[in-house]
DNA sequence: GGAATACGATACGCATCGTCTCGTAATTAC
DNA sequence: GTAATTACGAGACGATGCGTATCGTATTCC
């Protein structure tokens, strides 16, 4: 291994080509998204994205591994009461999914899961199951959920009707977080109430 | 009004297009589909394509419309019981997404619906949510589910599980659909009441 | 028989992709 | 300090695909 000579990747670089990413993905949509336009934002040359990236999904797929794109950073918070806690992670999901500054992000992400399986794989869309499926496991210890409730698939089915959201055009109900979890979780048990 | 003269639309060429858009979305994904390979497939000019279509997305989109993809001309049967009903509905659905073959097809198509609102409007993705919903409402008119259960969450999150199983790679657990079920119709009570 | 129109074929302009090649600046080896 | 090496910004380049325009031909109605 001959010593390496010269200057080193710049960081500044690769964070503003990611960041210049994420920017295109949100306004123009995962199909609208040019490497130039890409370059031209980062304040970049055009050659230094692909030095790094093979090709577009590459740079989206890296965004999301990154954190670049926040709605897939939150995870439910524990505050005992599980009803509660899905209850609001739910409706704040819908939120940004209803925020039209959002939805074109919402929507970019899930073409980029598709075209590329390693955006897939980096966990873009499984995330957020994870982080439902440890909120379930802890009210399931916690005597809220059922011992043989399936938390599994409770988080996915969860997941899966948020994705709906994402596809289909035009608003949500208001009630609609609400709606979803009195259905999928009718057998929770409110903290207080039990014993 | 001036009376029609000249030829006809060709019925066969009409329906070699949308054959042949199925076929290329199938192989090579929404992205991957050029209008010259499906004008070429179906043994028409390009032209043709554009006479009666604005774009690649409008093709694809009338491809679901026109019924050319078969997962989703499926509806849940009634034999009475909807816990079998709706097993065997998911059983199928679940064996469509595994299958390779056809993997690529259920993700040509939730990207089309991702970038042509057309095409999600044109109910790709959401007929099957209405067939769940009718088999849901069928069933608590049989007093098969609860008066007070939301059949519309239910469907949702039921179409939102499989949509999740196609965005994922990798097959499905074997018991996958009975967890769904078991999950999402914990109240469903079987017709013959036969433990 | 004549006018209108859809057809298959193909040539064209345009946009984007991804590669290649500059000159320049940064970093290390010696 | 100097030279070698390498990433950088900039932009030219060919290849590819999109959508339009224009043929001659075949079909259908008046």
């Amino acid at each position: 291994m001959a010593a390496r000579r010269g200057p080193k990747r710049s960081e500044a670089a690769r964070l503003a080509i990611l960041e210049a990413a994420a920017a295109e993905l949100s306004s123009h949509g995962y199909e609208g998204v040019r490497m130039e336009a890409i370059a031209a934002r980062a304040g970049v040359g055009k050659q230094t994205v692909y030095r790094w990236w093979p090709s577009k999904g590459a740079v989206i797929a890296d965004c999301l591994a990154e954190g670049m794109i926040p709605p897939l950073a939150y995870a439910p918070s524990d505050t005992g009461d599980v009803i509660a806690d899905i209850t609001r992670w739910v409706e704040e999901a819908i939120a940004l999914i209803d925020d039209d500054g959002r939805r074109g992000l919402m929507r970019g992400l899930l073409a980029a899961a598709l075209e590329s399986p390693a955006v897939a794989q980096a966990e873009a869309v499984s995330s957020p199951v994870a982080d439902l499926r440890a909120r379930f496991a802890a009210a399931q210890e916690a005597g809220q959920l059922r011992p043989d409730a399936d938390i599994d698939t409770l988080a996915v089915a969860i997941n899966g009707c948020l994705v709906l959201r994402v596809l289909e055009p035009g608003p949500s109900q208001p009630d609609a977080a609400q709606r979803i979890v009195r259905t999928l979780l009718p057998g929770a048990q409110p903290e207080a109430a039990s014993t």
